[in-house]
DNA sequence: CTCAAATACATAACTCGGTTATGGATCCAT
DNA sequence: ATGGATCCATAACCGAGTTATGTATTTGAG
């Protein structure tokens, strides 16, 4: 009745072949039997597990939410909100920055075969699974912005409203960076991305002198806690 | 020496039945072969004009950006510099939501055969033209900006920065509306887009007073231009 | 322990879509 | 008019997703 299916874990090595041949290789790397051969099974093996090539590819997309969600889980939460959400942002560019091909699949820039119109009429169920990994994403920055109004640095605005804010300027950053806009290596983050979170933090209500210490508070913390290079590195 | 082409238009007709179809019938209407049919002539016009179909979709690309443009230089300019901010995000979010699978492409979310890793790495030379007309939307927003700056309403920061940051936000949002997030029709205008408006100007320096004005005066120029629909239009 | 059902997967063929090879027709300059 | 180049129709090629089919293996029941 219930035959349970073998312990095999030839999904799992599909979609981990699928995020290492797509950063390594582009998007062109997404390929049936380009997998199959790197796991050492047959295309076959894609049909039984997915069902399809685009269910493997939304669930690479979830690889990806999940992936941020868990980064940004690791930043916590220090006694200055406004500097968790400079620490958010840095966290978020970052993922971005270090797969970007990852990252074009899980926004859908660059989804093999050029489907996905829109995320609210996904085909696939590991797609909707995906737009549901992307809202746990987003709860970060919503945690940090009710923290922010909380403190008194924020103007007590719905913490939805004032989250979706910081999350279209940040998502809209990352993206222009990614495509290149901002130049290369952190010149983004120091021209344009600290400038832009102060510049929310004081329109949503903060001081500028209390925004600006927050930003430094973030970049001290990230440095801390990844060294102090991005110097002159190039990513 | 040069035998002028004859003046036929298979190349715009191409173009055209590519946008056409693109908005009707999605991504995977994006085909030499659709094309071709839908313009009368075999699959070859395309490798004689194009050289394939990524250059191909390279000009829908760089239709999209032209379109956004000529959207764009249409809101004008009055004597409140930050109501033509407002009233450019206004125009820049119609015209992706009026078109979404067009500007999918054009901002590289939908790249049938998933190419497309960033813009400034593009392989045809109309890709390189495509990113050229986007630089021409963005320098809008950069005229606004700094009339903006002169009128004393933002404090005198590069233009190109502070512009940066509004076309990251207007970006981040358009994108994030498209795909389905802050739902349907105009919620998201009237919850995020403004607020986020009204957030970042007075971030760059303008009052909360005036800034909530400006934000009136494009609302009031939008509806005297465009009939005082979308009130409960589903788009 | 045996057996039936279901799962996992290999092999190979099918389909669709981009591309290329080839040839003919048309247009322009000389 | 004629040579060369452009445009494009026909048809074949090729890569990649998918499907058809068969087999082995695992699982649960008796």
């Amino acid at each position: 009745m219930s035959p349970k299916p073998r312990a095999t874990d030839v999904k799992a090595r599909l979609v981990e072949a699928a995020i290492r041949l797509l950063d390594d290789d582009g998007p062109e790397a997404l390929q049936a039997r380009k997998l199959a051969a790197e796991v050492g099974v047959s295309t076959m093996a894609v049909y039984t597990h997915f069902g399809g090539m685009a269910a493997l590819v939304d669930e690479v997309a979830r690889a990806g939410f999940l992936r941020l969600s868990a980064w940004l889980a690791e930043v916590g939460e220090t006694d200055d909100p406004v500097a968790d959400v400079f620490s958010l942002a840095r966290t978020y560019r970052q993922a971005v920055a270090e797969q970007p091909q990852l990252f074009a699949v899980t926004f859908g820039q660059s989804a093999p075969g050029g489907k996905r119109a829109t995320l609210s009429d996904l085909t696939t169920e590991e797609g909707r699974e995906a737009a549901q990994e992307g809202l746990v994403a987003f709860e970060h920055i919503v945690r940090a912005t009710e923290r922010a109004i909380e403190a008194g640095r924020f103007r007590p605005v719905d913490k939805y409203q004032a989250a979706s804010q910081l999350w279209s300027a940040l998502h809209g950053f990352v993206t222009l960076e990614a495509s290149g806009h901002f130049g290369p290596g952190e010149q983004g983050i120091d021209h344009i991305l600290i400038p832009l979170g102060v510049t929310l933090a004081v329109g949503l209500g903060d001081t500028v002198d209390r925004a600006r210490r927050s930003a430094g508070a973030a970049v001290a913390t990230w440095r801390a806690r990844n060294g102090n290079a991005g110097q002159g590195g190039n990513d």
